[in-house]
DNA sequence: CTGTTAGCGCGTTCAC
DNA sequence: GTGAACGCGCTAACAG
């Protein structure tokens, strides 16, 4: 049951009484421009005839699909996010942007998106870290089309042109500094291995920032889902720590131990305080508020779509480094000692 | 600055020693079946060269595409989750799916997108409700491509092949006649316009279930966007009512209120009761936990996915209704009176 | 079973 | 400034 056939150029020349080439000239400009007159017929023939380019003629005549491909964990929260920023921007020079889900960090699924959008010779790609080993991702990737990654440490330069990374071990490393200046004389890291190179990212920051404490300090890392938050934060708050600190993986983790917090009776900020990362809606209409690191989404995004342009030759600059972090910003609220002003 | 030129079925063909047209039958089955031998050569050919099929070449050839086009007024919660389940339910059937957001609910991006996925040829069209009127949309969709609408009520057949849509209507009609029962002498609907289809949905819920209450009660609907949270909360409590009911557009609206509610250390659920929409994470990990009423996102993106699936030919079973209204799932959580049992 | 051939819709030379 | 002719990579009829 194929389509009904679709308005071609060759109807709208016939239509306008030129040849399709003055046809093909007119609806893009760039080339050879041609007479007002002309310009008006074909406009006015493709118009009436409801004409409609196909992309698929344009792409394989001319070797570039204007397309950008996406492939993320997932499609919430942060993910989503950065999705319709990276859009916004794909849009802004003129090329489109197809995201795609690997449906949380399936490699198997992961590795058929990127073979579909492979197929569709999309122009570059962006992928959000990468669930497929070193080996198997260069060896599907080895067709000359860049890749960017997105929050990915340390991947050769064979398999991706760049990356642009959030720099959550620096935001950790601050945070166990400030929750130690806020008198924690206990400090835990709740992370997520749901999404182990980013929780790597956070655990290294963590140690770092405990290695720079003027004295150390009691201190553990456990992980959300292996976790009872009940029985975990009644045990923290028995034990001989005066004020407890908490870094959060991220807003999700922080609400969970929030609400626990709140059944418990717990005071914020004296007698546990917390901070997490993304400055998800819930950090900030949550009570008390969520302290919490803020993304520059829109930043992220540029960079990401600059460096491919960069790579299609699009005179724009980008930054020479192949890994670029981005910084988060701290958004402090009551968790962390902020006082509720309301 | 064109890729470097890739491998194509010639030279797998030259490499196999085979013509062309045995190299396209065996590489997607379907058609003929050709000797063992054949394939094998074929396979061995493709597999060393590194080749991989030109979706766009194959497109324009059988003037099929195999591809859906997905636009959503964004990519968080709601959206990205059922984007997620529509591109699981499309591959499931051998189609893939472009998800594109339209960036809040703006008509001129959602043009943009619709052009973009009529140029691509996609198959069919998946749209979350549609921000532009409907002559306009009748204007760019004549074009045969099927659409079907989520979360669209009322649109004529010439458009829309089908609609999926969620029971808000008859949910939030519940939620009304629950309050009451639970003895609420107030009733509040915290409705959000930034996506008015929906918020009437909701409305009209709202005020058919005050219709069947047995004795009327003082109700009143306001918009979240323009209420001051904090001094909205004050009002309330200080009213006649021994116990309010507040029905929330969603999960978002319904923290906010919990929030400020938590600070003013309001009793739920003896002064104050809430029901909301989505059951979102944040319902569920609040505290106290959010009553909500839950989405049961696969059916829907099955239902979606089949009704084109059953436009494009294939035997599919699919509702008949072209509205087909899919129920929501009540989850009761402390705010509407469920007792604490942690 | 396999090879030949004619398009699919558009971009791009070249001549005119 | 305009038109005819060829090629992009693949599929679909036929023919052999």
């Amino acid at each position: 049951m194929s389509r009904p056939k679709q308005v071609t150029i060759v109807e709208v020349a016939a239509a306008a009484g030129v040849s399709i080439a003055t046809v093909s000239n007119v609806l893009n400009r760039g080339g050879i421009r041609s007479s007002k007159e002309t310009i008006r017929k074909v406009e006015m023939a493709a118009e009436q005839l409801g004409y409609r380019r196909n992309t698929m003629a344009a792409g394989l005549s001319r070797n570039k699909t204007f397309e950008i491909g996406l492939i993320v964990p997932g499609l919430t929260s942060y993910y989503g996010r950065l999705a319709e920023f990276l859009q916004l921007e794909a849009h802004h020079a003129g090329y489109h942007l197809s995201v795609f889900s690997s449906g949380g960090f399936d490699p198997t699924i992961e590795r058929r998106n990127l073979e579909v959008l492979l197929q569709r010779r999309v122009d570059g790609l962006i992928c959000h870290g990468l669930a497929m080993g070193k080996d198997s991702t260069r060896a599907i990737v080895n067709s000359g089309t860049p890749l960017v990654l997105i929050n990915g440490w340390g991947w050769p330069e064979d398999i991706a042109v760049g990356a642009v990374n959030l720099g959550f071990a620096e935001a950790c490393r601050q945070s166990t500094k400030l929750l130690a200046d806020r008198g924690c004389d206990s400090l835990i890291y709740v992370g997520s291995k749901y999404s182990n190179v980013i929780d790597e990212q956070r655990r290294n920051g963590f140690h770092l920032g405990l290695g720079q404490l003027p004295e150390e300090i009691p201190h553990r890392i456990v992980e959300m889902k292996e976790l009872d938050v009940d029985a975990f934060l009644r045990e923290v708050m028995a034990g001989t720590a005066q004020r407890t600190g908490i870094i959060a993986f991220d807003d999700h983790v922080a609400l969970k131990l929030l609400s626990a917090a709140n059944r418990q009776r717990i005071d914020f900020p004296n007698h546990l305080q917390m901070i997490s990362i993304n400055n998800d809606y819930m950090a900030k209409h949550s009570y008390p508020g969520i302290s919490s690191w803020d993304i520059p989404y829109e930043l992220q995004a540029q960079m990401a779509i600059h460096k491919l342009l960069h790579k299609f030759g699009h005179s724009v600059e980008a930054s020479e480094e192949r890994e670029f972090e981005v910084p988060l910003t701290f958004i402090e609220r009551e968790t962390s000692g902020l006082t509720d002003t309301k």
